[in-house]
DNA sequence: CAGTGGTCTAGACCACAAG
DNA sequence: TTGTGGTCTAGACCACTGG
């Protein structure tokens, strides 16, 4: 039996992947044991531990302690998408970033930004707007609320050089947050600020982040219309 | 000294990460390596190994050999987003799913389907055009080529009653694709389709999805209006 | 209860890249 | 050249959970 030997849990993974992909493993099938593969594989069960963690996270395999290891029915395809710094997204692509302070003030939040935010009534937020611009073209609106109850040092923060966006990605560290993708007609505001057609359609990115303490920030970023996000598989 | 005891990886994990967001460990700094921590927090570098590992992948580290770790500079968020089968989603949120074929065709593909598939002329492709439906109201209009070259027993498949979406996922394993995001007015068709506005905004996914043998398929999704794509950080 | 995946360990060697 | 992360191993114990 000449058996071909797999030294690496990467080289383990693209067998596995080889044995669902030609249905040798089917949609739905048991696999054998961590013990048992890395006895075939010629390794060490962690090796195959390896393998198989990085398959279960990309959602092709499920694995349950005593039940065993499955071949995923209905793989659910996962896309990761980068969020990067608004303007190091522009500067990337070779455009020229521009950065407009429209507004900053501080009053008391909409019944729908509240919402969002998980606040009472009364307490007054830092409301900011700004415009994003690529080689001088409007690019991303960005209308913040940033919770400075929560991130104190907000309330000396200018913004007038630096977004909003791009502070708070260097100043204050989050544990979670939301984001939310649609697609909305541009109002006149928006219209006007993005140099277009009330009504065109505009990809709009909302997102919510917090600590510890409680919401930290919520935005709603409007991108001018052409605006594609993408990413690989 | 009483020193904690860090015993799983998770814990590790946790402590570094607090020691980033309290800036005990600054942006850009070098922390120390695998072997000190492992000494440190008394367990073994493979531990540590595992914890660093996580966060450089979530990106908050930069790791490279002999250069040693670092706090990332400007963190790059990572938003996964679950790329379901349209029925499931539709049913995970409760509603009833219904599915229409509107027209399945052998056609040669216009120039830019070519192009996105990267085809030269010639070749007639599967052209099929299904509603997804969510509570008897329209959902996603989905407009699809599929290369039945790559695909053989694409040809057999009637679309009738499972959609070209749900056909695939299960019948053709892929090893990559793109995917891309954009807002854009309804034009006649969509609006008459989508039971909307003329130049109402849409969200549209577009994907392309390729295995060894060249292009599977590209497809085109236009969302009704309304359509809220949101994913957790 | 018992089988499976999850994890830890101590030690080893390797691959890469900075200096 | 040499320090660092990347990985493998053999063995061990643990945690969860199905039967």
């Amino acid at each position: 039996m000449t058996t071909t030997e797999f030294n690496t849990w990467q080289s383990v993974q693209e067998e596995v992947l080889r044995r669902i992909n030609s249905r040798e493993w089917k949609p739905g099938e048991l696999i054998p044991n961590e013990a048992e593969l890395s006895l075939e594989f010629g390794c060490a069960r962690a090796t195959v531990n390896r393998a198989l963690r990085g398959l279960a996270e990309a959602g092709l395999l499920d694995r349950r302690r005593k039940a065993g290891t499955r071949v995923t029915l209905h793989p659910i395809r996962k896309a990761t998408l980068d969020i990067p710094i608004i303007r190091h997204e522009v500067e990337n692509r070779g455009q020229a970033y521009r950065y407009s302070l429209l507004s900053r003030t501080l009053r008391e939040p909409p019944p729908d930004i509240r919402a969002k935010m998980q606040l009472p009534a009364g307490p007054k937020l830092l409301h900011v707007q700004a415009l994003h611009m690529a080689d001088a073209k409007p690019h991303i609106f960005e209308d913040r609320w940033i919770n400075q109850h929560v991130v104190k040092h907000a309330s000396n923060a200018e913004f007038s050089t630096i977004s909003p966006n791009e502070w708070l990605v260097i100043n204050v560290p989050f544990h979670g947050g939301d984001i939310a993708f649609t697609a909305v007609g541009a109002n006149a505001r928006e219209a006007e600020i993005l140099n277009c057609r009330a009504g065109e359609a505009l990809f709009v990115i909302e997102r919510n982040t917090w600590n510890d303490q409680g919401v930290i920030s919520t935005v709603r970023l409007a991108c001018a219309p052409g605006y594609r996000l993408h990413t690989g598989i």
